[in-house]
DNA sequence: TTGTGTTTTACGACCTCC
DNA sequence: GGAGGTCGTAAAACACAA
């Protein structure tokens, strides 16, 4: 047998292994159960050429049991080879590995699919593998963004509050400076502590203010915001 | 040596295609 | 309806730590 013909010379350089050590027994039951022939010719059993009767193999053989069979390493490298080339495999291709390699075309089609299962989990592996690495670097990102919004928030708020305290520096400066006889009822004794001077006149100005704690507040950013803009 | 986890071989059930 | 596919699983074979 030309022990390259399976998978031709130039895609396979290694010896083919002469015919197995393994005899395979097809017992084929002719029973008619009911599941078709394919069922049936699906129940065969196998055991091992140099075992004899006595062999445990054998005993569980004939009570219709068998054991599993590795496969050898020359054959499971050719396999793997012939996968490699079309992982489908349609009758013709089947039987011609099936001789060359000694195997029942059964085990081959068996091999192919197992192997097809394992190509394809290793492929999802590869896949949930490589979604995980996306999914933690987004996640990442996130996380420097979120830290990002924190820091440019406290900036905000601190920025707000020299704002504010500016904006009553100010009203405070205006106020005095453009009236000294005052259309608001403040007493010199609900000025401010911190100020210099007390609101006595807004009037003028049209600023929104309001007392709390003996301190003079605008009451909302509003007006500072516009009063910023205009500088 | 043995218990345990993983890999490999094999099969049944079911599905699709021709 | 038969051939060959996937999917889930059983069980033998194997690897390896304790």
């Amino acid at each position: 047998m030309d022990q390259t013909s399976v998978l031709s010379s130039q895609e396979y350089p290694y010896t083919i292994p002469t015919q197995s050590e393994c005899i395979i027994i097809y017992q084929i039951d002719g029973s008619s159960s009911g599941d078709g022939s394919k069922q049936v010719k699906r129940r065969r059993k196998r055991r091992s050429k140099g075992s004899s009767a006595t062999n445990e193999d054998d005993v569980r053989a004939m009570e219709g049991m068998f054991r599993k069979r590795k496969l050898t390493d020359e054959q499971v490298t050719m396999l793997e080879y012939s996968f490699e080339n079309e992982h489908k495999l349609e009758s013709g291709r089947k039987e011609k590995i099936a001789g060359e390699l000694g195997l029942d075309p059964r085990q081959v089609a068996v091999w192919f699919q197992n192997r097809r299962a394992r190509w394809k989990n290793k492929k999802l592996e590869e896949e949930y593998a490589k979604l995980k690495s996306q999914h933690d670097s987004v996640v990442l990102g996130q996380c420097q963004l979120e830290s990002q919004v924190l820091k440019l928030t406290e900036q905000l708020s601190e920025a707000q509050n020299e704002i504010r305290k500016l904006s009553e520096r100010l009203v405070v400066q205006e106020t005095s400076t453009n009236s000294s006889s005052s259309s608001l009822s403040v007493e010199a004794n609900d000025a401010p502590n911190d100020f210099e001077f007390a609101p006595t006149d807004t009037t003028n100005y049209n600023i929104p203010l309001y007392m709390l704690d003996n301190n003079y507040y605008l009451q909302n950013m509003e007006y500072w915001d516009g009063l910023y803009e205009q500088f």
